[in-house]
DNA sequence: ACTTGACTTGGAGCTTACTCCAACGATTAT
DNA sequence: ATAATCGTTGGAGTAAGCTCCAAGTCAAGT
């Protein structure tokens, strides 16, 4: 029978063995289902929690929101309002990052631009502290 | 005379004067200026190096990165290599934060619409683990 | 039966990035 | 002059998120 080890999901997700059982442990995915042996072996539907929990982690999320969002999940229908609160909580949160990330690499764009200028003309005809705006 | 204050760099930034105390000791930013008492007084420059750090922070750079950048400027010319070099690398870090926040943001913007629908029509009409894609 | 290898848990340890003192020095207000 | 306020340093402590063991269990191969 195809067994899918932790290993293989580690593997596969590119995450450690330790950091998946972490996960679990403190709740950011549900319990995984097991062998007669007490050996994790994931289901589709664990894969699934597994896949949304590292691509939030991943965007930043904290592991306490995602868990969070997981025990709502959990606890049935009845938490369908305070999970779409949750949600457009952290969606605010990344719209926020993605607006600071966009503002650095402006940043970056600019000086790395003037640094290929420098190294092209060999002429460096700007201070160290220039930062435009 | 103008003096410019921890205080006040703290307040206008939004950062605690401990971090900006910290930024400095570690060289996330060059020394300050100091009045004669041994008290900063930032300087344009300082504000300018203060603003910079900020920004890559709060886009996520680690610290390391950033003190690394501001030792090699502090170097001088001969570390405009390095430092394009540094910088490069930093904004491939940044696209592809991006690129994990978009597709996070993909996933909220599903489930939140889905919650929202939920909400409206009083019906719920799908599992808990059904993740596009 | 026994070695090998992968798995388990619980808990300690580590890294990053601050944050919070304590003890002291300098400026300002009375 | 002296108290209050604001600043200083050095170092210890904290929170988040893993990471690394030790000691044990289980399943497969010889």
């Amino acid at each position: 029978m195809g067994k899918i080890t932790i290993r293989e999901v580690s593997r596969q997700y590119g995450v450690t063995q330790d950091a998946l059982r972490y996960y679990e442990r403190i709740g950011m995915i549900p319990p995984v289902s097991r062998t007669a042996g007490g050996a994790r072996d994931y289901q589709d539907e664990d894969l699934a929690w597994v896949e949304l929990a590292l691509c939030m982690r991943s965007a930043g999320l904290s592991v306490e929101a995602i868990s969070e969002y997981v025990r709502l999940a959990r606890l049935g229908d009845g938490t369908i309002k305070d999970r779409l609160a949750l949600l457009q909580g952290q969606r605010e949160g990344l719209l926020e990052r993605q607006g600071q990330i966009a503002q650095a690499l402006e940043r970056l764009n600019y000086k790395i631009a003037r640094y290929e200028d420098a190294l092209k003309t060999g002429v460096l005809n700007w201070a160290e502290e220039e930062n435009q705006q």
